[in-house]
DNA sequence: CGTGTTTATCGTCAGGCAGACGACTATGAT
DNA sequence: ATCATAGTCGTCTGCCTGACGATAAACACG
């Protein structure tokens, strides 16, 4: 028996992306140029529509494979090739959030290794990958030069909750493996971790931490010198997922 | 100008909830009788459609409210009288998960102390404190020896998933508090973190901690004999919302 | 070919915190 | 009076972390 349509309002369901990367040593986020109204010309997040026979994690994978070409692993296995971390974030349903009409947008987390470079729909020029700092900013101007409007919608705020679990799921888990390439050293693991919270890590102690947890790393038996130095050995991702006990913060 | 409707499917929203509390010495969740088809008879989360003018969170505590009578207070002052904790937990979007027509569900997680009884619509045989052992277990027979059948819709894992969030939560921030009264003990406080953990702790390690932790709680002056044996001393919870460091649960 | 620079890796040491557990206190029950 | 119950204070030991010295292996430059 079908619903009585009038029990209930009818409301537009999307995805929104939180697509977050690590690029010259800042963590940056993938954005779009709006095309047309309301808004039109300034900065969004990625997404789209939910289609009628999609699950809401498939929309999502839908919507970044589009974005960026990336598809995503099952998270039952560890991080591998050209395949990006995917999760749900949050669920935005303010009544006003779009003016045109009802929208509920279930904004998904994405991290990703460096990429060579974005995509909208093949026009480059209207997908960047920006630094948050410079995204979350309410207004000013960008690195170069250009002014910086907020961007659309509840976006911003979007964006800061995903930067934020960002930020925390990689204290307790092995999900900064997720922004880096297939084998990794473990100081680019280390400049993930310092990207993304901010601050310096001492280079030793960090070492002990995750080549003393177990699981968190394995070794592949190659070396690199891609960072200069001495070569150092290269890793991939083990299967643990909760570092235990957790990798900290520095306050402040 | 308004949106061209026919770019989109249309959905119904909904609120699902997640309240849990602590009664005699077990975590228990708040299921309701569903009174028709599908799954009627059976048990299931309370919830109910989000109305137009109305924001997912508003929506939440309006169904919080109509089953439990419960307020919710403001997430910026300290758990206190008769006001439960509500956060967002994750959004379901199956479009297989009511057969009856595409509905996405926005579930929330209550914290509430024990209280005295449900009500659903002022029906209490169609509502109920079930533990949540009891209700995720697939199908069996409950402590009353009135078979069991597994909760409506994708409830379970939705139940599941609350639940799992709670405990983890109560590791890393003072969000136990929000399952006790007012004011309560060193030793109301362990019962708690021991019925959502399903382990015994320390008596004596975790009154170290909990006292030992900068603004977690503040004493009242007061002293109880509720629990039997020596009076204790009474404690409001205190303005810390994160624990650094935090409660560490037993392994295993 | 030495010297300096960069990055990686190993070691040491002190302080803090958690788990295990002994001891004592203050109430009610019998 | 004695016991049972629950709360509170201490002690000790081991582990982990932060601070930091020292060494190793590459490259750049003169």
């Amino acid at each position: 028996m079908p619903y009585d349509p009038s029990a209930f309002p009818p409301f537009a369901v999307t995805v929104d992306l939180v697509v977050l990367t690590v690029r010259r040593h800042s963590l940056c986020a993938l954005a779009v140029r709006r095309g047309e109204a309301p808004y039109q010309g300034r900065w969004a997040l990625p997404g789209g529509f939910v289609r009628a026979d999609e699950d809401l994690a498939q929309a999502a994978a839908r919507e970044l494979a589009e974005e960026t070409g990336l598809c995503v692993h099952d998270p039952a296995v560890p991080v591998q090739d050209n395949g990006a971390h995917l999760e749900q974030l949050a669920t935005y349903g303010d009544p006003k959030r779009d003016p045109r009409m009802r929208v509920v947008s279930v904004a998904h987390l994405a991290l990703a290794p460096d990429l060579p470079a974005p995509r909208a729909g093949g026009d480059a020029s209207n997908a960047r990958w920006a630094p948050v700092e410079e995204l979350l900013e309410q207004a000013g101007y960008g690195r170069d030069g250009e002014p910086v409007a907020p961007l659309a919608f509840d976006h911003a705020q979007i964006l800061a909750d995903g930067v934020e679990r960002a930020r925390s799921k990689i204290e307790y888990s092995s999900l900064a493996t997720a922004f880096c390439p297939p084998e990794f050293t473990v100081g680019e693991l280390r400049r993930v971790y310092e990207a993304v919270w901010g601050v310096a890590l001492d280079p030793r102690n960090f070492h002990r931490k995750v080549t003393g947890t177990p699981g968190f790393l394995v070794p592949t038996g190659g070396t690199t010198t891609r960072q200069g130095g001495r070569p150092a050995q290269l890793f991939r991702a083990g299967g643990a997922t909760l570092l235990n006990p957790p990798m900290l913060r520095p306050e402040v």
